[in-house]
DNA sequence: TATTGGCACTCAGGTAGTTCGAGTGCCAAC
DNA sequence: GTTGGCACTCGAACTACCTGAGTGCCAATA
């Protein structure tokens, strides 16, 4: 067990760390805190700190600074959650108005999220897994093409242009459409899969092959939910905290931009206190994320979890108000789309 | 006039200098290249090359460095294009095959182009204003809720929801929705406006709100065309180019990011050789782009450029294989859409 | 007149030595 | 358990110096 007054120190050492940037020594540390002893003191608990592994000196001789386990110690035992200011609150309220359609929403979201924590911010679009079909149109584009246009409760609109190899009759299309959603309309996406096995079978053996295109398309986007989306903002940010990278920023640049790793990052957080979770330094198994800290809430929609969003940033953030801004704007998002 | 061996000098200034990233004196040029005459004479070629603001030297004693006119003339006159290698042109066609709609085949274009050139690539939306309609659906989403989807002949999809004040009659939209189509379909998008003022009174009193809602809807999305959209990939090239941006990358990922910025500069560019477009340095105006060069070639459809796409790097960039990548995708891409 | 070798000069960048000070660990004393 | 004291460390900052690639200029040359 830690003792009190250590645990006091850590969250001093971390408070000054981020905000003067520096390595900090015990002098200065007693000079800015009041804790009431010496800095001989602060010494000792801070050798053993060091013990622990929370803290960390750069060099022999000078200050230390948080390890990735002082920071988690930290965000979990001691760090409160900053109340956001009330022109934060201003922020968040005017950017959600007027925002109607789905895009629209989670773009301004992102933009805010990225403005509010001056990070890089994250939205995922709703996921498809979880979701239930609304609503299902085929549109005739062209005379051996069909627009498949799949919009779900969530409020996601996923389109796929589909090629057929031979022309196409309207009246088919408008049948495969309305039995379509007779057939699936508020299933889970999950359970599309199971129910279409035998759709085609519901058409005349000459038809067959137009529906089974179209079928497949149709799964290929349900069941390709992998083709899950995030959208950024703020990627500037990163740039701007050049120095808290040690080496260069293109590692954590290149793993932002391959989404792939960013969806499996946050989809295997596990929510933490207040829903927000964590994964600081190297505690995400990305070797180019390994001096990243990533911040994440889940938003829903009708008392459902559907994605997840929330920014990234050095190891040496400002946890405090990055957790609250994220929670706020999660919750804020929860609220818009219940609408 | 210049004479013929200062242009000589200059497009070896040039050519090291992007090699080597370093200054080029008058030794290691005469070393490098067969000039047949001693580094004096370089000197005095230099020395006036200087004179025309060609080349610059950083500081009083070391070598030179061309300068944004320096470059502007070696592209004009004296860089011969790159053709492709053949490992090139495969990925290019590799890239291409299996693409079906627009979405998935810009976005493809967009990262090959990165990978190609080693800089930030960025593909346009095919713009609304000089497309025209080829189908218009309205497809009831909620009970007061209408998603209204614009498909143009370049294949662009835009959608919007519509939120209307009453609830909404399945049949009456079925109707706004064929009678949108026969007015519209074929129509240029500029043109949509003016054949949509009396279109309300074809319909009962009754129905006029509505069905003004929905034509307002249809406005909004053909003009604001200034909704125009650029895709982006490999921004983390920039980072890795960190050196070649005095101070810091972090405003040129600022302007890439609003994107306000971006089209504005490359619609505002004029078409030089070979379809292609250069803005270099300060020849644009945006002071965060002070140090970085843009190409950007015009793709077409149906013989009629849609949109643009190109890279944005540092001024001191391979220009001309830059330039014959560009060029190259932008035919592929058309060629692509031809289909 | 264009070219050249020679020469004095410049200056950024690297190396080496020095100092400075914030920081540490340890210990004896309170 | 806390404290003051003390010797020690070591990075950062400053200085001085040197080196070498580069320059401009000039007088001699072809």
């Amino acid at each position: 067990m830690i003792p009190e007054r250590s645990l006091e120190v850590l969250r001093a050492i971390v408070q000054d760390y981020i905000q003067t940037k520096e390595p900090v020594g015990s002098k200065s540390l007693v000079e800015r805190h009041q804790f009431g002893v010496s800095s001989a003191t602060i010494r000792n608990e801070m050798a053993m700190l060091e013990e622990e592994e929370l803290i960390h000196a750069p060099h022999t001789s000078s200050g230390r600074v948080p390890t990735d386990k002082g920071y988690r110690l930290f965000v979990d035992r001691l760090g409160e959650v900053k109340p956001l200011s009330a022109s934060e609150k201003a922020a968040i309220s005017n950017f959600m108005v007027g925002s109607v359609d789905l895009d629209e929403t989670l773009g301004r979201t992102v933009r805010l999220l990225s403005q509010l924590t001056n990070q890089v911010a994250m939205v995922q679009y709703p996921s498809l897994g979880r979701a239930k079909v609304r609503n299902i149109e085929l549109i005739q584009s062209a005379d051996t093409r069909v627009l498949l246009i799949l919009i779900t409760d969530s409020g996601r609109i996923q389109q796929h242009v589909i090629e057929l190899n031979d022309s196409v009759d309207v009246e088919l299309i408008g049948e495969i459409r309305s039995k379509l959603n007779v057939a699936l309309s508020g299933i889970a996406l999950a359970e599309v899969a199971g129910l279409l096995t035998v759709f085609a079978e519901g058409f005349p053996i000459g038809n067959r092959v137009q529906v089974g295109l179209i079928v497949e398309s149709l799964l290929d986007q349900v069941d390709a939910n992998r083709q899950e989306k995030i959208i950024l903002a703020g990627t500037a940010n990163l740039a701007r905290r050049e120095e808290d990278f040690p080496g260069s920023i293109s590692p954590v640049l290149e793993a932002i931009e391959e989404q792939v790793v960013l969806l499996k990052l946050i989809t295997e957080m596990q929510s933490e206190r207040h829903g927000v979770s964590l994964s600081i330094g190297r505690e995400n198994p990305f070797e180019s994320l390994a001096n990243a800290s990533v911040v994440v809430s889940g938003y829903e929609n009708q008392g459902n979890e559907i994605a997840k969003l929330g920014v990234i940033g050095p190891t040496r953030m400002d946890y405090s108000s990055n957790i609250s801004a994220v929670r706020a704007v999660a919750r804020y998002l929860t609220k818009a789309l219940g609408n």
